[in-house]
DNA sequence: CCCGGAACCTGAAGGC
DNA sequence: TGCCTTCAGGTTCCGG
């Protein structure tokens, strides 16, 4: 399930071995995934153009065109960006394949069919509506309050929402909200000044954590060179169905919000103080 | 605008 | 063995 470290570690890693390429020929087997007028004119305007840069914004990965345009790709829950992969890693699931003029090639694979992929002129016609970057300087604890300012919803809905702040998915939201101490039911309007923060705080450490072990590769996430991230061994909570609070002992609990799965010690996170 | 829930997707895992 | 349910969840859409 790619997040910021996930999407994060894919630039990283993708990026310097992408520079300096042009497209040489692209084929999708699921039409869906292009977001444009057609997967001819997406071709057609993709051809031949050279990637000259690339960033991250939230979960998105943007690369630059020497034309101008910007290829942006989301993996949603299930997709990964493969260079030049094993055989054993395409036998199934490969939903789109750019050629490169060195002759690599990079394989779109995604079993849930929920990756996108967008050529805008502008980057902010997809990325536009993201809130701040929780790893830039801007984002402060007095930023995050703000964000949160008048908000009813409960803080792990909240922390979910890429317009309230971009990059955090359900794992890391749960780990940032179990090392707060803050129950994910809280309001969002509810939490103190200390509360805001330490989860400030906390949402930097687990994502700082979360790209220095390449990402979390509970599920179907990989790394471009098929490796495994590492960052799921480190989780306290997120996913730990069966087990006991690190910190207290207590069986960690498992709660739908917004229909995701909210993994939390009832102990440590408690809903009345 | 805000909130919550459904829909999109399909494979893995566990229960019976 | 095999069927059924649950779980995984980022984003968009819709109704209140």
């Amino acid at each position: 399930m790619p997040e910021l470290p996930e999407v994060e570690t894919i630039k990283n890693e993708l990026l310097p071995r992408l520079i300096g390429r042009s497209f040489t020929g692209f084929t999708t087997t699921w039409k869906k995934m292009v977001n444009y007028s057609s997967v001819d004119d997406f071709r057609t305007a993709l051809l031949g153009r050279t990637v000259t840069g690339g960033s991250r914004r939230g979960k998105y990965f943007i690369m630059n065109l020497n034309d101008g345009n910007n290829l942006i790709a989301h993996f949603k829950m299930s997709g990964s960006l493969l260079l030049n992969p094993r055989p054993e890693d395409i036998e199934r699931f490969i939903r789109a394949i750019f050629d490169l003029d060195n002759g690599d090639r990079l394989y779109f694979r995604d079993p849930r069919k929920m990756g996108r992929l967008w050529l805008v002129d502008d980057p902010a016609q997809v990325v536009g509506k993201l809130g701040p970057e929780p790893l830039e300087p801007g984002f402060t604890p007095e930023v995050l309050a703000g964000r949160l300012k008048g908000r009813s919803a409960p803080i792990k809905a909240l922390l979910c929402d890429q317009t309230v702040i971009a990059g955090v998915g359900n794992m890391y939201a749960d780990e940032a909200l179990f090392s707060a101490r803050i129950h994910p039911l809280r309001s969002g309007d509810s939490l103190s000044p200390a509360e805001i923060k330490r989860l400030h705080g906390a949402i930097l450490q687990v994502l700082r954590a979360g790209i220095k072990d390449k990402g979390a590769s509970e599920q179907d996430y990989v790394r471009p060179n098929g490796d495994k991230g590492t960052a799921h061994f480190s989780f306290l909570v997120a996913h730990r169905r069966g087990h006991n609070c690190p910190v207290c002992g207590t069986p960690i609990q498992r709660i739908p919000i917004r229909n995701r799965g909210s993994y939390f010690c009832p102990k440590c996170q408690p809903l009345k103080p």
